[in-house]
RNA sequence: GACCAGUUAGCUCAGUUGGUAGAGCAUCUCCCUUUUAAGGAGAGGGUCCUGGGUUCGAGCCCCAGACUGGUCACCA
């Protein structure tokens, strides 16, 4: 491993704290009874306190000192005086250990007095203190003046790949992930609050159902079959229903081999709902006012800033149908459209449509184009084709459509829902409708039939609304992230190349010459058979290795092993 | 998958027609007892993403590739 040269210092440093008696890993616990954050809110002049966290700036005046602790709630000023540290004659404490063997990014613990510095700045007078961790990489730490940032640690591969680097250094990318889990809190209480039940449904399914993706398949050893990821829970939640709870609910992390893009990871977390004896009328009700709750919970306000727009999660939320979306976008109605009258019109608005498409969905492309983007503000677009929706009930006034909404929010669906179909036969047919939409290539259909759901089914579902909301995209939009990889903590990344300690280049010169030990150098240029420069860059690395060395006498240039 | 942009010190970034690799912060040494991005003086630190080509000579030009970001396509 090549190590740069601020991290062998720190590896020296390691060994001279060693060499003076101190563990820089010790395993013993630090007796903390503040944190940052509390010693603001409760301060007290003289009040003694045992804080710890990480040194995040040094700043050295001689035979006294200040320094940043951060922890867990934020940032506190230490001060650290020669002799308040060192009573007696002995002050290596201060000048050694503190000036010299202590670093930024460096693990502390503090006892101290609390007082306030000339400047009006609430301090923590350091008494004694103790290496809690050694850091022997250099953090990127960010400076901040007047609100503006200097050196901020930025790169999003860099940011991605060792997040927690990104975490330790910027402050505003941990807020994003407190706001994450305080909306998974919300949630969470609002259906306990509503009597709703948490469950769990398995992960490794042997059909991949409840969703059109292509799942990641993985295969189990002692059954010898083939299983898969899943890329829904839907049907599991169903069959609880059946069960006989009449309400429940999980966070699902669902799992799609597809493309990764701003908007899509690997891996993402959806969560579903199932209510038994309610409609998606219900749902909508529902929902808005779940909404309204989040976005309350996470931000204090209904309010979100998106971007360019202003969202304002306050129920209710406008509702619109399908057809008079499309209407009113389009001026098509599609209501009592044929097949072809609907092509026709696809292809006169200028969208790209093929002859595997059934009704269902060209309707949804011509949505997709001409209306989606238009929604800001959340609103339900409701009674999507039946085509589309093998899992949804038939409209009640109308047979060729389903009780679905979506809720779009900036032109982006956040919040999928049905009145579920519990008709055993009915969905047995829709099922073997997607069979044969996937035989004649549509490669959103799915294509195998999940027969014990239908087994499920026929033991008798109550009327049942469900619900999906995706979180990743929620959380964008409270959080104004425009990409799902920041609101991920470890969002899906190419491996990282490993590093070979010796190139190609020099592992061949250096095959030839390990049976010689000494070598003229235009023999062992021409026997390498690499170019000029590639022979530049092996001879010259494998120097800088202080493998070899080239020796120049009378009789020419010679290479030899160190 | 297509196109565009990027990759240089620990971090953020310069780098002229192709001619010895630069800055700020960080690091190291010395001085400094109330500072708040940056006290003063000095020093060290580089696989210029990888490989190949052109050239007397490449961070820079050409070709191929890797990774990242963006836009589009795809995506319930």
């Amino acid at each position: 491993m090549q190590l740069s040269e601020q991290e062998l210092v720190r590896r020296q440093k390691l060994e001279k704290l060693r060499a003076l008696g101190i563990n820089p890993y010790p395993a013993d616990l630090f007796p903390v009874n503040h944190t940052s954050k509390q010693i603001k809110s409760d301060y007290e002049e003289g009040k003694k306190v045992i804080i710890a966290g990480r040194l995040m700036a040094i700043n050295v005046q001689g035979k006294a000192s200040f320094a940043q602790l951060q922890d867990s709630d934020g940032r506190i000023q230490v001060y650290f005086n020669r002799d308040e540290i060192c009573i007696g004659e002995d002050k290596s404490l201060y000048n050694d250990v503190f000036k010299k063997l202590i670093d930024l990014g460096d693990f502390v613990g503090i006892e101290g007095e609390l007082f306030t510095t000339k400047v009006g700045e609430k301090t923590v007078m350091v008494k004694n203190f103790k290496l809690l961790s050694k850091a022997l990489k250099p953090l990127p730490i960010p400076k901040q003046k007047d609100g503006v940032t200097y050196d901020a640690f930025t790169d999003p591969e860099q940011r991605y790949r060792q997040r927690y680097a990104d975490l330790a250094v910027n402050p505003h990318v941990k807020e994003v992930f407190v706001k994450r889990t305080k909306l998974f809190n919300a949630m969470r209480q609002f259906f306990n609050d509503s009597g709703y039940f948490e469950v769990e449904t398995p992960i490794l399914q042997p059909i991949p159902g409840g969703a059109a993706a292509r799942p990641f398949i993985t295969h189990h050893n002692s059954l010898d079959i083939p299983l898969y990821m899943r890329i829904a829970n839907e049907l599991y939640l169903k069959r609880l229903i059946v069960g006989g709870f009449d309400g429940v609910y999980e966070f699902s992390k669902n799992f799609r081999n597809e493309g990764m893009d701003r908007t899509h990871n690997p891996e993402f977390t959806a969560m579903e709902i199932y209510v038994s004896y309610k409609d998606y009328n219900w749902m909508m009700d529902f929902c808005e006012q779940l909404l309204e709750h989040c976005a309350i919970a996470v931000n204090g306000t209904p309010e979100a800033k998106f971007g360019e727009h202003n969202i304002n999660f306050k129920a209710p939320y406008k509702r619109i149908t399908m057809r008079d979306s499309i209407l009113e976008f389009t001026g098509f109605d599609i209501y009592n459209k044929s097949e072809d009258e609907i092509r026709t019109a696809a292809k006169s608005m200028h969208i790209e449509v093929d002859d595997t498409m059934g009704k269902g969905k060209l309707i949804d492309e011509i949505f997709g184009e001409k209306c989606e983007g238009n929604y800001i503000q959340p609103t339900f677009i409701t009674d999507y084709p039946k085509e589309m929706s093998p899992l949804c009930k038939e409209h009640r006034e109308n047979p060729e459509l389903t009780e679905r909404f979506e809720l779009m929010v900036c032109g982006k669906e956040i919040a999928n829902a049905y009145s579920e179909l519990n008709d055993p036969i009915d969905q047995r047919e829709r099922f073997e409708h997607q069979l044969e939409l996937a035989k004649k290539g549509d490669d959103e259909a799915t294509g195998t039939i999940d027969y014990d759901f239908l087994r499920a089914l026929e033991y008798g579902m109550p009327p049942t609304s469900g619900m999906g909301i995706g979180m990743d995209r929620l959380i964008m939009f409270l959080t104004n992230n425009q990409s799902i990889q920041e609101v991920l903590f470890f969002p899906q990344m190419r491996p990282e190349k490993k590093k070979v300690d010796l190139s190609d280049n020099e592992k061949a010169i250096f095959e030839i010459l390990k049976s010689q030990k000494r070598m003229d150098l235009t023999v062992l240029k021409s026997q390498s058979g690499l170019s000029n420069k590639g022979w530049d860059k092996g001879i010259k690395g494998l120097g800088k290795h202080g493998l070899t060395k080239v020796e120049k006498t009378d009789d020419g240039l010679f290479v030899e092993m160190v």
